[in-house]
DNA sequence: CCAAAAGTGTTATGTGTACACCCATGA
DNA sequence: TCATGGGTGTACACATAACACTTTTGG
């Protein structure tokens, strides 16, 4: 019989039931000058004090784990998801490791974010005379930096969780139209391939993914314009994103 | 910054905190008589008592979450799939609305489990003069009844819960190697295929499919031997699962 | 005119599919 | 010998990959 379902959770059915905190973290990820990157926020208090994390919050009592998924999002970037027609928010997985936390037991629920590149960088430090040895309180680091020596230190279980978000963004391009998500509307064929390009790390072939995209019906939707030209070269068609949810046959990468 | 981490769980840091119940709930699928099943246990308690519900338990204080998973499945079933050659275990989803459970807030860890068909059907009622109006207390579902007017009725979001999982088992097949994971060892060809047209709920080519799992490194590996012959028919030969972790390329449904 | 970027055409190569055919066993 | 299921061969359709070529812009 299911016990979690069971029992009542008030009355401490499992013996030395002790209070568990819930929390989200959300792996937000975007295109900034051809780099995948995720947001990533300082930490100003102990335990990690001035490491970097994944902007989080506590889930409230009576609210949905997506709704303060986009509550953190919102705190942390003034992104207001909800209704922002660019954009995709999904659960990641959830971490729960006893020891993640050296203050106690807290679980949290991680989701993965996909945003087009906002036009200001997100929570930049207003204040300009900042202090030199703490830099801005939240910024954008390419995923490609964060193992490297100069990348920065990372709290908690955070690596990991980023790492799996970033791996999810890359295998769902493979099978899903998310592609996207990362594109500001309307946007050219050039533009989606290069999101492509900078999550795989590996160039393709504009021809043949011209193609590929237009004959996968509900990718993108034509929108009957060109881009304005600049600096020579033919200007592109213009398109916006479809009502596919699923890529037959995928765009599979060509290592892996 | 990181709310979610940065303020203390246990003092409290989100006004009106409270605290949460945290469980885990086990998608049970294995295969019985060409039928993709999944375990379900009759309720004894409200609410929905006498509804049928997934195995689960609560999540104790120092105890990871996949361990948890492991427990429940042992407690409902006597497998212990730690250790265990064959079966698969992995997260699935993370159920958090806040009206899921009307006795309070409990978020639900989800695991999908994948296990050969288990010799003696798992936890039939011992006592063997049960109440004609009861039923025994956990038996197997061919998740095509789940559906259907005599279907169990199930408790709480298990019909959503049960939905992902099979969808997840599914949609898995077609990309990793999974699929061995419900054959108990050495198994055919035939046995492997067999999986595949149950959970899929379509035939394929025989000869096809042969090339296509032979051809995909790691997936199997050939035992050597052949099976005993069985009333007519040239004896299969046997093999073992592989050391593969994803299928490159992939072996994709015919529809979607 | 040239350079650059977008878009079209063409061909070689590989992969999936369908199905004919042979092999090994029990009855 | 037939029926049954396992296993091999093969031809066709189709998708991908590579790259030559045309179009449209700015300088």
């Amino acid at each position: 019989m299911s016990e979690a379902a069971g029992a009542s959770p008030r009355a401490g059915a499992a013996p030395g039931l002790a209070p568990t905190a819930v929390t989200v973290d959300v792996v937000l990820l975007t295109l900034r000058a051809g780099q995948l990157s995720v947001l990533l926020a300082r930490r100003a208090r102990e335990p990690f004090g001035s490491h970097w994390a994944l902007p989080g919050t506590f889930v409230r009592l009576d609210e949905d784990l997506e709704a303060a998924a986009r509550r953190a999002l919102g705190d942390e970037t003034g992104v207001t998801t909800a209704g922002h027609t660019a954009g995709h928010l999904e659960q990641l997985r959830t971490y729960g490791r006893p020891d993640r936390d050296p203050r106690g037991r807290v679980i949290s629920v991680a989701y993965l974010a996909l945003l087009p590149n906002l036009p200001p960088p997100p929570a930049p430090d207003p204040g300009a005379g900042d202090e030199p040895d703490r830099g801005p309180r939240a910024r954008w680091w390419p995923v490609q930096d964060l193992d490297s020596p100069d990348g920065p230190s990372l709290a908690f279980d955070h690596p990991e969780i980023v790492g799996d978000g970033v791996e999810r963004a890359r295998a769902k391009l493979e099978y899903s139209p998310l592609a996207a998500a990362f594109c500001e509307e309307p946007f050219t064929l050039a533009d989606l391939r290069r999101v492509y390009e900078s999550a795989w790390g590996a160039p393709l072939d504009a021809p043949n993914f011209r193609r590929k995209v237009l004959s996968t019906p509900g990718f993108v939707v034509a929108v009957g314009a060109r881009a304005a030209p600049r600096g020579g070269g033919r200007p592109a068609e213009l398109y916006r994103r479809g009502s596919a949810t699923a890529l037959h046959p995928p765009l599979l990468r060509r290592s892996v």
